[in-house]
RNA sequence: GGAGAGGUAGCGAAGUCCGGCCGUAACGCACACGACUCGAAAUCGUGCUUGGGCUUAACCGUCCAACGAGGGUUCGAAUCCCUCUCUCUCCGCCA
């Protein structure tokens, strides 16, 4: 959510920054709401102070023993008139909340202007695309011979964008999700959480996911009750509504869930394979930065999710994102593309956000400074690390030998018992 | 799922039966600052919620709101009524 007072003081400023995200708000519209909600507050205020003067002289009145009726139904008049602003007062409020939850942040200066994803500029490279004698296939060709990913039962079992991994593949993702956390809590710094996976809806406002997305989502029929679509969302929403001490940032969590998307609006794209599934687990980093440090700590957060395609020796690009590809929740968005040579292409692996206060806001997460009177709102990053998913395919096509096999990153072995290699012989049926 | 007890500041807790200067909200603890002390403890003193409106350059000031949440009754609700929610205890079921 956007800070009213930035609305009130400069609209236009902001319809600006919105347009470069391809966003627009009607300022004519916002500021008559605005100036509405306050002229009524004032008179209901005031009405309200005379109330309280008027019932306090009751309460004496009728502690002296004196009659106090003529009063009493003089304030029979004034408090239908209150009851009457009142409601006006709240369809206005509402109104204001509903026009002000639906409108997305404002990018960061460094963000790069663009329309869409081709205007997204690359930031750096690491490593170099593997030199493969043979055509590399596909992961999930890869899987035709070796197993590991069935999609045929897992259509049975539930319908399609699923997945059901066993053996080989079982293995790696147990070895992915224990290597992913060790690595974020051991070498960098985050505390490690196991959340709920299922959420209510504030929780979702919190993070941005409500109300504008709810067909991303997979709603239960039991209560208000939502799968989350990533731990950013039970991670991020930890703190809220209470207020941390300056020296408690930054609060950096990490944890590994199982991720839910209904992928509404994507029929047709990357059908085939692991890459886009309604349910996949992820590694996700959240941090509470001291507003001072976020963008620093946004850099940090990058190299976090980097470090752990360097160290499995994955060739990947880094862009950041132009205004017009950010996230509703995002001032300013790196993603992290991994080279996969069975499609010859750079797919993203991760995404790391800082959504400054804009979360904050929703989901009420404050800090005070010290010595100062007043608490003022976090700043809340978030990024993947990594998901384990689109890590396999990443692993399965960078390392494929012409045999079938599969070579495991060094990195990975004492996470797979010492296993080197998957070979044909592992393959399951 | 059934029965009962609860939800008031950072924590504990009074106020609820019987509605009225009882919301910065008694009392205790914690915390911050000051005094005393060579220093500390103890003691004494002072301070200590959040959001919003008006005003202001800002401080200040002033008003409104918040007693788990939302409704209702009333001139007036922490207090009475209804719904929901969470916590605790017991029973049932259960990995």
């Amino acid at each position: 959510m956007l800070d009213l007072k930035l609305l009130q003081k400069n609209p236009q400023v902001v319809a600006e920054a919105l347009a470069k995200r391809n966003s627009s708000i009607d300022v004519e519209e916002f500021t008559k709401i605005d100036t509405r909600r306050r002229e009524l507050l004032v008179e209901l205020e005031s009405l309200k102070s005379e109330r309280n003067k008027a019932s306090g002289e009751v309460a004496q009145m009728k502690r002296a023993g004196e009659d106090a009726s003529e009063l009493i139904s003089r304030l029979g008049s004034l408090s239908d008139k209150i009851k009457e602003l009142d409601a006006e007062t709240e369809t206005i409020k509402a109104a204001m909340n509903e026009w002000l939850i639906a409108v997305p942040n404002i990018p960061h200066e460094s963000a790069p202007v663009g329309a869409d994803e081709d205007d997204n500029v690359e930031l750096h490279k690491w490593g170099t695309k593997p030199s493969m004698t043979f055509t590399p296939k596909e992961h999930w060709e890869i899987a035709e011979t070796m197993g590991g990913l069935d999609f045929e039962r897992a259509a049975k079992l539930t319908g399609s964008r699923f997945a059901v991994l066993w053996g080989w593949a079982a293995r790696l993702e147990r070895a992915l999700i224990n290597f992913f956390l060790d690595m974020q809590t051991l070498e960098h710094g985050y505390t490690e959480v196991f959340p709920p996976a299922i959420v209510n809806s504030t929780t979702m406002t919190g993070t941005g996911q409500l109300p504008k997305f709810e067909e991303d989502l997979f709603r239960l029929n039991h209560k208000d009750y939502y799968l989350i679509p990533t731990a950013e969302v039970p991670l991020t929403n930890m703190h809220s509504g209470e207020v941390l001490e300056e020296e408690d940032l930054p609060r950096a969590f990490t944890a590994q869930t199982q991720c839910f998307r209904s992928e509404a609006g994507s029929y047709g794209k990357d059908t085939k394979g692991l890459f886009r599934q309604h349910q996949f687990t992820k590694v996700e980093m959240v941090r509470y930065a001291h507003p001072d440090k976020s963008y620093e700590e946004l850099e940090d957060m990058r190299q976090h999710a980097e470090n752990i395609l360097q160290r499995l020796g994955l060739h990947y690009r880094v862009v950041t994102l132009c205004t017009g590809d950010m996230g509703f929740s995002s001032a300013k968005t790196y993603d992290i593309e991994v080279w996969l040579p069975g499609q010859n292409k750079y797919r993203e692996v991760s995404s790391c956000s800082n959504c400054v206060d804009f979360q904050a806001r929703r989901a009420n997460l404050k800090f005070k400074r010290k010595g100062a009177k007043k608490p003022e709102f976090v700043h809340t990053l978030n990024g993947s690390g990594l998901p384990t998913g689109r890590t396999m395919i990443a692993i399965i096509e960078n390392y494929q030998q012409e045999d079938g096999s599969i070579v495991i990153p060094e990195a990975l072995r004492p996470y797979m018992g010492g296993l080197e290699k998957i070979t044909p012989e592992m393959a399951t049926k």
